[in-house]
DNA sequence: CGTATTTAGTTTATAATACAAACTAGTTAA
DNA sequence: TTAACTAGTTTGTATTATAAACTAAATACG
């Protein structure tokens, strides 16, 4: 009954504030084009970029390049089954941590209590 | 309605997973000695006592140093109201940027179905 | 005794990484 | 034809999480 290791463990790909707001934005568009998305989230372009790639390299999203009538560059971005799995997990254990930490918490009262 | 931007001012003081791990449990203890604390989050002493000091330096904690029989040190921890209030505050956020991912969710997906 | 080891931490060095500035490649405007 | 814009990527920098090395005092041992 000690949540704090797990605290540890959470996934840090996700945890990480820019890319769980990346996550969440796809997870709700299904799909979503770099400009669009980097309105949402206010980043600047350089790191939207990187963070993105990092998504990519962990195959949590899928990134695909286009030109719009074969002219303009348009990348269009999207959540992938397993990038979707990630975060999903990620909450259940944000969940799971706060639950037994709470218990943790109601326990230690006990024992100690004032 | 853009949840995505308020996880850019997640309290990164209290997000990152050793520090979050530290204040839960203080906030569950009231008091608690460095090597308790380090035995619940599983962080290396040098490690503990710099995240240690930078929760100290905000004043989420209070750092007492005494020793006991007045021969072995004991350095004992506790949350401050400011660093308890910040954790409440925490939670609120992350409760709040999830609710509003959630509507922002079926919004979208009202808009842009399949 | 004295010197070796253990305890309870702190400080320092390193490795990772978030971030924006500078750069690239193509497009449109003047 | 050159200037300025667009849509990104790459590079450099500054921060920071982490553990290794260090400190200071206490106890163990020969």
């Amino acid at each position: 009954m000690m949540p704090f290791k797990e605290m540890a463990r959470l996934d840090k790909l996700i945890h990480e504030p820019a890319r769980l707001s990346i996550m969440s934005a796809l997870e709700a568009c299904s799909m979503a084009e770099f400009l669009f998305l980097q309105e949402l989230t206010g980043l600047t372009k350089g790191n939207m970029s990187s963070h993105l790639s990092k998504l990519e390299k962990a195959n949590y999203v899928l990134i695909g390049k286009s030109f719009l009538r074969k002219k303009i560059p348009q990348t269009t971005i999207q959540i992938t089954p397993t990038g979707s799995h990630a975060l999903t997990e990620y909450w259940k254990q944000i969940d799971h941590i706060r639950e037994i930490t709470k218990q943790w918490s109601q326990e230690t009262n006990i024992a100690f209590p004032g």
